[in-house]
RNA sequence: GCCCCCAUCGUCUAGCGGCCUAGGACACUGGCCUUUCAAGCCAGAAGCAGGGGUUCGAAUCCCCUUGGGGGCGCCA
């Protein structure tokens, strides 16, 4: 049997949508379960929207997610190039174009000069004398009357009435061809064995079978995956938010976690809803794919994404943060990689993604953060504070045993002096230290600190109060 | 308008004629744990779009209606 290849075919017009991320990931999986080969091709033929800089992060986006391919545009390959701008100055479109026009299944069509919608004539011979006038010329393929039908691995046998498709163009007045055909070009002559695609593609199917029936060629294995939705039901775009790839990336969404979801929205491997998708290829069916929209539900990605960074080893995390910190261009934390290692091991328990991480994880690594209003009003600012904070910055600087059964035994033991309740000591505590509410555990927290930074913060907290008792006492 | 696709809790799904008084997960609600909590554990509420058939029997098969989506570009 000949070699299985899928091909992912981005125009770059735009930035990675999760919607591309999910075929690329199929098309990826199938290449990767069927020990073929995954292509990345560039169509990059609409002059007016496409860009290098969206190419790029298309690139970009498409390694982040961890879909590696074996030929495209960066890496080259024996079909190349992988640039429909590329192959369209090599020539490639405008020479079976030609042939079409000589067997009789294409023709060209003259455009008025002023108005360039209007037809002038449409002939099987190049209008030369046009062409020279500045008549804007295209080739344009010829529909036959008949029915054009074709098996989708999700759909099943599709067929399409001929008559309700009209001629359409291959080759535009600017020399570049149109999708429709070049997509046709480039499948077959890539040896593209398969086409997984989004769904907005069945009705443009037959089209293509079209020509490849014109030109002799076979035809490869469809699948039209469903798209993906907003919670309005209509295709998920820009109004239901930022929906790119480097989006959830920059809101500190693992790739493990993206791709997992992606692949769960639509696909249910067993009961099975958390795994690394890398491990899930052997088992990738793609008739079992879901036949039906789906609708993006934020939440339960970032769920997926939370069970990741509880699930994979800490020092796994504490690089896929530090890679994240360097990405989303946060200030990075100058802290030895053992203290960093033990904030992320407590951190990560309470959050679903590396932003949250990062600001959950903040007092550890910055000695600016600021007191949140509720814990100066209700516990700073109590009677019972000073007294507290002085009896803790006394018990702290004689503790020798910084392990979390040290700093609990100080904690309770402040708690058992009697100078409030134990919840009101002990948020007090997490407070001064950190000066949130919520934080992990108390004891926990103590510990990682030190006692250096410990006793440092609550002395510093304790003049806090002063100065602030101070000012309210001026004011009234 | 014409053509095509789709239809199980709010969402993602299991189900492929009897195992279904429909299972799981997210979200939601309540409880537990407890030093806070966004983590964990337990419990609950919530669904086969509607109508016809076929059949001893239908979420599962067929038809219609309704609803949703896609396409009909010198966009991809």
């Amino acid at each position: 049997m000949s070699e299985v290849r899928l091909r992912f075919a981005p125009s770059p017009t735009g930035y990675l949508h999760v919607g591309g991320a999910r075929t690329a990931l199929f098309n990826w999986l199938y290449a990767r379960r069927m020990d073929g080969k995954f292509i990345l091709r560039i169509e990059d033929t609409d002059l007016q929207r496409s860009t290098k800089e969206y190419e790029q992060a298309i690139l970009d986006a498409l390694k982040w997610c961890g879909l590696d391919w074996d030929e495209g545009p960066d890496v080259g390959g024996p079909y190349g190039p992988y640039r429909q701008s590329e192959r369209t100055k090599a020539g490639i479109y405008s020479e079976y174009a030609k042939k079409l026009v000589e067997m009789g299944r294409a023709y060209y069509t003259v455009y008025d000069k002023i108005d360039r919608k209007k037809e002038l004539l449409r002939t099987f011979d190049f209008p030369k004398d046009y062409v020279d006038q500045g008549h804007d010329v295209t080739i344009n393929f010829k529909v036959q009357e008949g029915k054009t039908r074709f098996y989708d691995l999700l759909k099943g046998e599709l067929e399409f009435d001929n008559s309700t498709i009209g001629d359409f163009v291959m080759i535009k007045s600017d020399g570049f061809p149109t999708y429709n055909y070049a997509v046709v070009i480039d499948d077959h002559l890539m040896r593209i064995t398969h086409v997984f695609r989004g769904e907005d593609h069945v009705s443009n199917t037959p089209k293509q079978i079209m020509i490849y029936e014109a030109l002799g060629w076979d035809i490869p294995q469809f699948m039209h995956i469903p798209l993906i939705l907003g919670f309005d039901r209509t295709p998920l775009s820009k109004r239901h938010g930022a929906t790119s790839v480097e989006h959830f990336r920059r809101i500190g969404i693992l790739s493990k976690g993206l791709m997992n979801y992606l692949a769960l929205l639509g696909w249910s491997v067993g009961e099975e809803e958390i795994f690394d998708v890398k491990e899930k290829v052997k088992q990738f069916n793609p008739s079992t794919i879901s036949n039906k929209g789906v609708i993006f539900d934020p939440s339960k990605l970032e769920w997926v994404n939370g069970k990741h960074m509880r699930l994979m080893n800490v020092e796994e995390l504490l690089e896929e943060f530090n890679d994240w910190i360097n990405f989303a261009g946060k200030k990075v934390p100058q802290v030895e990689r053992p203290y960093a290692l033990r904030v992320v091991q407590v951190c990560r328990e309470k959050v679903n993604t590396l932003a949250q991480l990062y600001e959950f994880a903040y007092p550890f690594f910055f000695d600016d953060y600021s007191f949140e209003e509720q814990f100066v009003s209700e516990y700073l600012l109590s009677p019972f504070a000073e007294e507290l904070l002085k009896k803790a910055i006394d018990m702290f600087n004689n503790l020798e045993d910084w392990s979390v059964m040290g700093t609990e035994k100080v904690c309770r033991e402040l708690a058992g002096l009697g100078i409030a309740s134990k919840n009101k000591v002990f948020q007090t505590l997490r407070g001064a230290v950190t000066g949130r509410l919520v934080t992990p555990g108390l004891f926990e927290t103590l510990s990682i600190l030190g006692k250096q930074k410990t006793t440092e913060r609550l002395t510093r907290t304790l003049e806090y109060r002063s100065t602030k008792i101070r000012e309210r006492t001026a004011q009234t």
